[in-house]
RNA sequence: GCUGUUGUAGCUCAGUGGUAGAGCACUUCCUUGGUAAGGAAGAGGUCACGAGUUCAAUCCUCGUCAACAGCUCCA
């Protein structure tokens, strides 16, 4: 028995008569306008294409235009449309692959690279075969015939994916006009179902994402069911970019680059500074003085020696900077690409009693990794950076307890920032299909895994499990957040590590009075001062928090003849620890409150609003629209108060 | 690191084989107490850097540096 969910929610049954039948026909059967609204089948959980044929048990929905499996099969052959359209236009060009993806699609070619002009042809190409609505077939073949039919198409790379199929696996074609791809589909039935397309972008891929092999040419674009969804797609592409701290955070002039300096070297200006500043100072002020660590202060350089020891010298030296030559000095240096042994000969710095322990070393440490030339990016991928780096030495009976301590003020933060929302703690375990990557028995892996779930869950973190993921010498917890564009970034890092103590000989003397082993947990509580910068300004979209905005009040005088008491109000805010600025142009008011804006000062002083000076003020605030007329005593103390709770207050876009 | 695009005034961008333009910003003066632009005048640039071709290069060629996008990487 066939059972099929249709559109209305009824179950049709076929029997034994329509065995054989695909999804098309028996749909047709029961009525050939569903066709018009579902676009694929759902066996088991799996889409399928409605030309295939079900089997005779089959309980199946139907993939109705509102679903996100049906915007894949829609972009899945907007692709091939794509391929078609570049065949017409440059036949030498070779087929490799052509996803979908969950913002688009794209489609690799083997061929010279394409200019703007040039999609902008593809457009108008893709619209013409819509148009035509081509029949859009499907053909199962086998091995052979498949080798023999890309072979005379003259498509080495669809031979090299033919020969990638298991064994016994069905090979199938699509094919429209004079079109054809191997690929296992599912595909629209009726291509005008693309109502709204748009090729987006150029650039080249590897062959198989590896940088030794030829490089492609790839298009990327978008499609929908409906014009008005790819416009609002566009438009919100519009928006990202407007909000990308990499553009937004130069308008404000926070920081920015200058080419003799280098790459990945950004200037913090006195606005990012500022910024990086009160996080610091919060940061700082809260390990020491509310979750007990000690602060220390290490060399940025050192020897290669120390790197030996580490094992940096031999695995990591193409992403340090070296300072000297190896061959012809007798001493070379290295900038540090991280504080870890640096903390360890604090540690060994006289001996430790099991009562000295735990030891919990922090540094607001700034590193240097020379990263490949093609990898920086504004501020979240760059050669120089500072995180507030820390090291605990614990017994192993303290582990767990300073370990989820290093969670919940990872939490803290994060919360405090307003971000809590938008990460995602991922607990990375080992492989245990892959043993010889990683150091310990299975039971020691297993029950620390265990321990981190249990302290996440006490925590109330929800997070998500990544298998293989941990570092060779324990499980660890990252906490990781995208940016506008979808990319993911590591924000936060804590780490299980009860190996490395050995490696540089670290000890502590027990209870009895001998030697024994610490554990040592590597931690961050800001991982990058630079990459929080700038998920901060995404996040807000440049409209910060006011306690950490580098101005948070600009007094605004409505006329020169205020000016004097504009100062007046500055100094008194000020004396309250409120970052003010003072605008004493004399252009219009509309002039000055435009440039507030612009630099997103959350609250703006309009003055002059009484005759009698010192009675009260215009209170204009960029999150909370007009807050009309008060008081300024009373103004100075919302804000200070605001300041000092980390107030996040809810955005409003007045803009 | 790879591929492509880009680099002209503080910003956004035009433009040309015969050593440069616009709008905004800036400065001065006038005007104006009120929510994104009142008027007038002025100042500003080795056209990223270096080499080559040419009588002549900001423009053409090559190299370098940097920015952007994607890929690849991220202990």
């Amino acid at each position: 028995m066939i059972k099929i969910l249709l559109p209305d929610g009824a179950v049709q049954e076929f029997g034994a008569d329509s065995y054989g039948k695909s999804f098309i026909e028996l749909l047709s059967s029961v009525d050939p306008k569903i066709l018009n609204t579902v676009v694929a089948a759902k066996v088991n959980g799996a889409v399928v294409d409605l030309r295939d044929v079900p089997a005779e048990d089959c309980e199946a929905e139907l993939v109705g235009l509102d679903t996100k499996e049906a915007l894949h099969v829609l972009r899945h052959t907007a692709t091939h449309i794509m391929a078609e359209a570049v065949k017409h236009l440059f036949p030498e060009a070779k087929l490799t692959i052509g996803p979908s993806t969950d913002t688009g699609f794209f489609y690799d070619f083997d061929c010279a690279p394409f200019t703007k002009e040039n999609l902008a042809d593809i457009e108008k190409e893709m619209k013409k075969i819509i148009k035509s609505n081509p029949r859009i077939e499907r053909k199962t073949l086998s091995r052979e015939e498949a080798i023999e039919l890309m072979k005379a198409k003259n498509e080495p790379y669809k031979l090299e994916l033919i020969d990638a199929i298991p064994e016994g696996e069905r090979i199938t074609i699509y094919t429209q006009d004079d079109f054809v791809d191997l690929c296992m589909g599912p595909h629209l039935l009726n291509t005008r179902l693309i109502k709204g397309f748009k090729l987006l972008s150029t650039s080249t891929a590897y062959w198989r994402a590896d940088k030794n092999n030829a490089s492609l040419s790839r298009i990327y674009g978008t499609a929908f069911f409906t014009k008005e969804e790819c416009d609002a797609y566009l438009e919100h592409l519009e928006h990202i970019k407007s909000i990308d701290h990499n553009k937004i955070g130069r308008e404000m002039e926070l920081f920015t680059t200058v080419d003799v300096i280098g790459q990945g070297l950004p200037l913090l200006m006195p606005k990012g500074a500022k910024i990086i500043q009160t996080l610091q100072r919060w940061i700082e002020d809260l390990e020491d003085n509310e979750w007990g660590y000690v602060r220390t202060k290490t060399p940025l350089i050192a020897k290669s020696d120390l790197y030996k020891i580490s094992g940096h010298w031999d695995h990591y030296k193409d992403g340090m900077f070296v300072l000297g030559n190896e061959e012809t000095d007798k001493e070379v240096f290295a900038l540090r690409p991280m504080t870890c042994p640096f903390q360890y000969y604090v540690y060994k710095n006289g001996q430790k009693s099991y009562r000295d322990l735990p030891l919990r070393y922090s540094e607001t440490s700034t590193l240097f990794r020379n990263e490949d030339s093609g990898e920086m990016h504004g501020l979240t991928r760059v050669r120089q950076f500072t995180i507030s780096e820390g090291h605990l030495i614990v017994r192993p009976d303290q582990m767990v307890e300073e370990f989820k301590n290093c969670l919940a003020l990872a939490k803290h933060v994060m919360v405090t920032l307003g971000l809590q929302d938008d990460v995602t703690y991922v607990l990375a375990k080992w492989d245990p299909e892959n043993r010889a990557k990683y150091i310990g028995e299975a039971e020691v892996w297993e029950e620390t895994q265990e321990h981190i779930r249990q302290m996440l869950r006490e925590l109330e973190i929800p997070f998500v499990e990544e298998v293989g993921g941990a570092a060779f010498y324990g499980p660890k917890v990252d906490i990781n957040a995208k940016n506008v564009y979808g990319k993911e970034d590591t924000m936060i890092t804590v780490q299980w590590d009860a190996l490395l103590a050995e490696q540089f000989d670290m000890t502590y003397i027990d209870q009895n009075g001998e030697k024994a082993r610490p554990y040592i947990i590597h931690r961050t509580s800001m991982g990058c001062y630079e990459r929080t910068l700038a998920w901060l300004i995404e996040k807000y979209e440049g409209k910060l928090p006011t306690w950490l905005c580098p101005e948070q009040v600009r007094v605004l005088p409505l006329s020169e003849k205020y000016v004097d008491y504009a100062e007046k109000v500055a100094k008194e805010l000020k004396r309250n620890g409120v970052l003010v600025g003072v605008d004493a142009r004399s252009e219009k008011i509309g002039y000055k409150i435009r440039d507030a804006r612009k630099a997103r000062v959350p609250y703006m002083l309009v003055l002059g609003q009484q005759e009698e000076e010192n009675s009260t003020v215009a209170v204009r605030s960029r999150y909370a629209g007009d807050e009309g007329v008060k008081p300024l005593s009373e103004f100075v103390s919302q804000i200070c108060n605001e300041i000092r709770t980390k107030e996040i207050r809810k955005i409003v876009v007045t803009e």
